[in-house]
RNA sequence: GACCCCUUCGUCUAGCGGUUAGGACACAUCCCUUUCACGGAUGCGACACGGGUUCGAUUCCCGUAGGGGUCGCCA
């Protein structure tokens, strides 16, 4: 037996990956990563009727999408397996077999099966919280065994462990509480308890607890809002726990390198969105055009956008990447690329009719626009500079009224970057229609 | 009700008896700038309360208050 560290995620599929889950998966992962142990996923399923295929598939997809890949566990394998706690019960019958020969357990007149505790006092290590000590236990003996045979979640939990080598334990604080329970369950095995580290809770932003219905629980509503995997892993492990570094922004590996789960603080934490989204500006900004592009691309799609040229639509996607802090806000940014009948913002209107020379200025840009044989930015920024000198005004007083023309906007890329991107007759449709409508 | 965990700027936190209590996000102002942003600079802003221990408490101990958790034939 070698002295590897193995810890595990142990989620049971009855929904969907909450935050507070995939961060203890996280710190899991974290942990085997800096420790060079392995990290096991095992399924709790041994409640039948509330497990459902579609919440497994959820887990498991929340889980990839953050990249906490797994070394043994469903559809991976490994030699501990099976890892669906469905498929153990004859393992679980072994080991009660065990207990009730150390006669540690009694069969109810129903036919439940229930564990004497030891009534001692039990001190739990916790890395995070410390020694806790606690006295001998008055609640009454627990269930171990269901009458139709089916086990409790706190029987199989241990039993796995033991059988699947496990040596860390980080679990939410929700656990703490049962974990004598746990310890005396080793004990009655003649095993010694995995080291423990219960991770507080992640809580909303007022300070109540996050359920399932709260914002932001589940990890699906962050891919739906356009976060990157890499913003929230690093966000969710800067909740409870700063490692010794220049900076809060790193990479999973480099995380890794650093976790200690001692330094993991003991206080419960509210879920900042602006932080996480300031996290999500900061891996966004850093994508190269393709694989912004790639990730932009469904959101787009979801708009209802008509992608004409692909192209063209990744440089639009990627001349507004420093605007946006979340994928969801693209369509605010590009829809004018893809439709030439935006609407004009009420405040574009106003400056537009602001002053009667506006329009003869916007008549005169398109004239030099018609004229041009060469369509690039160079080109248009000379062209631009030399018609505003021409009307007497500075390029940046022509500037902001072609913005208005070309998005209905008040805000976007450089001026040129918009003529290049939409080309020639697109410019002057948007300017004449201008013209004709506002 | 019993037991357990927790308490530093608005939020996430550093701190492990002596610090001008540090950083990040947010916010404000300024700079940059054709807009919006990015970026840069500066600023605002905290040790829950009450007792101890100590020459000296944010730091150690006790209590109070507040928050969270557990006490299932759920996980």
């Amino acid at each position: 037996m070698s002295n590897q560290v193995r810890v595990r995620f142990a989620p049971s599929p009855t929904g969907y990956l909450h935050v507070g889950g995939a961060r203890t998966a996280l710190f899991n992962w974290l942990y085997a990563g800096n420790q060079g142990g392995k990290f096991i996923l095992r399924i709790e399923d041994t409640d039948e009727a509330r497990n459902t295929p579609e919440a497994m598939a959820a887990i498991l997809d929340g889980l990839r999408w953050l990249g906490l890949d797994w070394d043994e566990g469903p559809e991976v394998g490994g030699d501990r397996g099976p890892y669906y706690q469905s498929q153990r019960k004859g393992i679980y019958d072994a080991y009660l077999a065990q207990l009730e020969a150390a006669d540690r357990v009694y069969t109810e007149e129903n036919g439940a099966v229930r564990f004497k505790f030891s009534r001692e006092p039990i001190t739990i290590p916790d890395l995070v919280c410390g020694d806790v000590a606690l006295a001998g236990t008055e609640e009454p003996d627990m269930t171990l065994r269901r009458p139709d045979g089916s086990y409790i979640f706190h029987f199989v939990n241990v039993v796995d462990d033991i059988e699947m080598g496990i040596t860390h334990v980080i679990r939410g604080e929700d656990h703490l509480s049962n974990t004598w329970k746990h310890i005396d369950l080793f004990h009655a095995f003649g095993k010694t308890p995995p080291v423990y580290a219960h991770i507080p809770l992640i809580l909303n932003p007022d300070g109540t607890k996050m359920s399932k219905r709260d914002q932001g629980a589940s990890v699906v509503s962050y891919m739906d809002a356009g976060y990157l995997p890499q913003a929230v892993f690093n966000y969710l492990c800067m909740l409870g726990w700063t490692p010794k570094a220049e900076t809060e922004k790193l990479s999973a590996r480099e995380m890794a390198t650093l976790f200690d789960p001692k330094q993991i603080h003991s206080a419960n934490a509210r879920f900042d969105e602006k932080k996480a989204v300031w996290f999500n500006a900061q891996y966004l900004r850093e994508l190269p055009q393709d694989e912004l592009y790639a990730l932009a691309r469904p959101f787009l799609v979801k708009e209802g956008f008509s992608i004409q040229n692909e192209d063209m639509a990744a440089r639009a996607v990627y001349s507004v990447r420093e605007k946006i802090s979340l994928l969801g806000e693209l369509k605010g940014w590009t829809h004018y690329f893809f439709n030439e009948d935006y609407p004009y913002e009420a405040e574009v209107v106003t400056k537009l009719n602001a002053k009667t020379e506006n329009k003869a200025l916007l008549q005169a840009a398109a004239e030099t626009f018609a004229s041009m044989n060469q369509w690039d930015e160079t080109s248009l920024h000379d062209a631009l500079e030399k018609t505003a000198a021409a009307q007497s005004v500075k390029a940046g007083a022509l500037m902001p009224l072609l913005r208005f023309a070309l998005t209905g906007q008040n805000r976007g890329p450089g001026v040129t970057t918009i003529l290049d991107l939409v080309g020639k007759d697109s410019s002057l449709r948007r300017i004449e229609r201008t013209l004709q409508t506002v």
